[in-house]
RNA sequence: CGGGGAGUAGCGCAGGCCGGUAGCGCAUCUGGUUUGGGACCAGGGGGUCGCAGGUUCGAAUCCUGUCUCCCCGACCA
């Protein structure tokens, strides 16, 4: 058996490691807390990209892009978007290296200095609101509905790999409109998206909701978010979307004439999820053998191993068979390799595809000849069956919808019995210590209680369920009234 | 930036106190036997011991300085 996983139990933030390592998504780069984000890891955020690229065009966005550098000048525009950022921002000063008179290599020359900063993007809102102050004179101009795929750098202290590097790849979408119900509506639309996308691709349930504001997003007036729940209880934001209101028109000037000629600012949203989904993926649904990747999106559906002995005419019957599988499943579109690679022996591989999550695999064998059947495993209950070899290709097709339900409905009996309500401050204390999860408790609506409880349990208020039923109560530490409940958690 | 740990072969580590031929496991290469849950046998290759000084006949080892990385905290998608 392999051990060579560190399992959850024993230390989960090293089996989180060991599986990002170890399962070939990415890798440590020579640039502190930067990843190298390896073929097998691209390949997974490139299906997770592609399906949320359909979605965006499917609801009216189109693709552009902007720099990845902004002039000094332009962060600083909109008061508390500079505030949120500015402690995380690489700067660009130079523009030229020359070799050093003492020989040692290569040194900045100090006489190409730039006369302005320019900040590497930590996000894209005043670079685009500049051009946006060009593209918009009349109602006509409006809605502006764009996206773009880019990487963003934010100099974190701490980094994890996918959960929070210091670059990262991501898309933000930042959309301009004539009203600001239309702006709302844009808002949690594209949060409704991004819901779908996780619950039905990456089978990981999400709470949708807003946030407060001290969570909220540097610029924005209202943050909506969806909040997952890992393993270990701990809450992951998911992904964001904003109503930016009309701050950044106000920054950058952005008006337009309406329908009588009057002359309104612009209202604003922008929204982004980024490769951190990957992380959350890994931590939802994962196990001690390796991945578990959600059939929809996993790199590889299907994987063929051959159990060969010495027998030509075996060999040669395998390899017919596994030909013929290979076609059907390709002509159902789904992702499927053969791996006839004689240097590795067959456990080898049934322990290498399962550290890399590959949702179902077929082995064949000679004895399988003999019998007419293939055996079939699924990765989520590593179950195995014996299958006639004409049903094959079907019991693998019916196994990919099964796995990508199962995983869906094993994550949310998890979160269901991980979420809580608590009416009682020891009670609020001792679940988030002992049991975790989201914890379902009343909260008087100020950030000074917010601020305490957060000191006093490290959890803090992921979101305010947009679901959350009225109901009179009152505040799990201060016992002032409160209307509704809010989730609180310890978040990644 | 505070506290803790570590830099020796691609990876994981031992050696260091007590200076004297640089070692182990995995990986890798060659040949063979194998193939139903990470095979076995035989042979081989690979390291200026993080870097710079110093002590010494001699330094991975002792001394001084320096750099980097990891873990725990404050900040964050």
């Amino acid at each position: 058996m392999s051990n060579i996983l560190t399992s959850r139990k024993q230390d989960y933030a090293q089996w989180y490691n060991d599986l990002v390592i170890k399962g070939g998504l990415a890798e440590y780069s020579a640039v502190r807390g930067c990843m190298v984000i390896k073929p097998y890891g691209f390949a997974l955020w490139e299906n997770m990209r592609d399906q949320l690229d359909r979605m965006f065009k499917e609801t009216g966005h189109q693709n552009a892009y902007f720099p990845i550098f902004i002039p000094k000048s332009f962060l600083s525009k909109e008061a508390a978007h500079v505030d949120g950022f500015a402690k995380e921002c690489a700067v660009v000063t130079h523009y030229r290296l020359k070799n050093d008179p003492n020989g040692n290599g290569v040194i900045v020359d100090p006489e190409a200095k730039l006369e302005e900063e320019l900040i590497v993007r930590p996000t894209s809102e005043t670079i685009i609101w500049h051009s946006y102050k060009n593209w918009i004179q009349s109602y006509r101009d409006l809605p502006i509905l764009v996206n773009q795929w880019a990487n963003v750098v934010r100099w974190e202290m701490r980094t994890r790999l996918f959960l929070r590097t210091a670059e990262f790849l991501w898309q933000e979408g930042h959309t301009a409109h004539a009203t600001k119900q239309e702006a709302i509506d844009e808002t949690r639309q594209m949060l409704d998206v991004y819901a779908t996308f996780v619950e039905e691709y990456m089978a990981l349930p999400v709470i949708k909701g807003v946030k407060t504001e001290s969570e909220r997003f540097a610029g924005a007036e209202d943050t909506y978010c969806i909040e997952a729940l890992m393993q270990d209880g701990k809450a992951l934001q998911a992904g964001t979307s904003h109503f930016l209101g009309q701050n950044f028109a106000k920054a950058f000037d952005v008006k337009f004439a309406d329908k009588d000629n009057n002359m309104e600012y612009v209202w604003a949203t922008s929204w982004g999820v980024s490769t951190r989904l990957i992380g959350a993926l890994i931590m939802a649904h994962s196990d001690d053998e390796g991945l578990v990747l959600p059939p929809r999106i996993a790199p590889l559906q299907v994987v063929i191993v051959p159990i060969y002995n010495k027998d030509e005419a075996t060999t040669q019957k395998i390899n017919d068979k596994a030909a013929e599988i290979v076609k059907e499943l390709k002509a159902k579109g789904i992702r499927v390799k053969f791996d006839d690679d004689d240097t590795r022996r067959p456990g080898w591989k049934f322990a290498e595809y399962e550290l890399r999550g590959v949702p179902v695999r077929i082995t064949l064998g000679a004895r399988d000849m003999d019998n007419n059947i293939a055996e079939v495993a699924r990765r989520d209950t590593r179950e195995k069956e014996s299958i006639a070899l004409d049903k094959v290709v079907e019991q693998a097709e019916q196994l990919l919808e099964d796995i990508q339900m199962n995983l869906y409905h094993k994550a949310l009996t998890f979160r269901n019995e991980n979420t809580t309500r608590v009416d009682s401050w020891d009670q609020f204390v001792s679940v988030l210590n002992d049991k975790g999860g989201f914890v379902a408790a009343h909260w008087d609506g100020t950030a000074e209680t917010e601020d305490k409880i957060k000191e006093m349990t490290k959890a803090t208020i992921r979101c305010i369920p947009l679901d959350s039923v009225q109901e009179e109560g009152a505040c799990v530490l201060t016992g002032k009234p409160s209307k509704q409940r809010v989730l609180f958690a310890k978040a990644y």
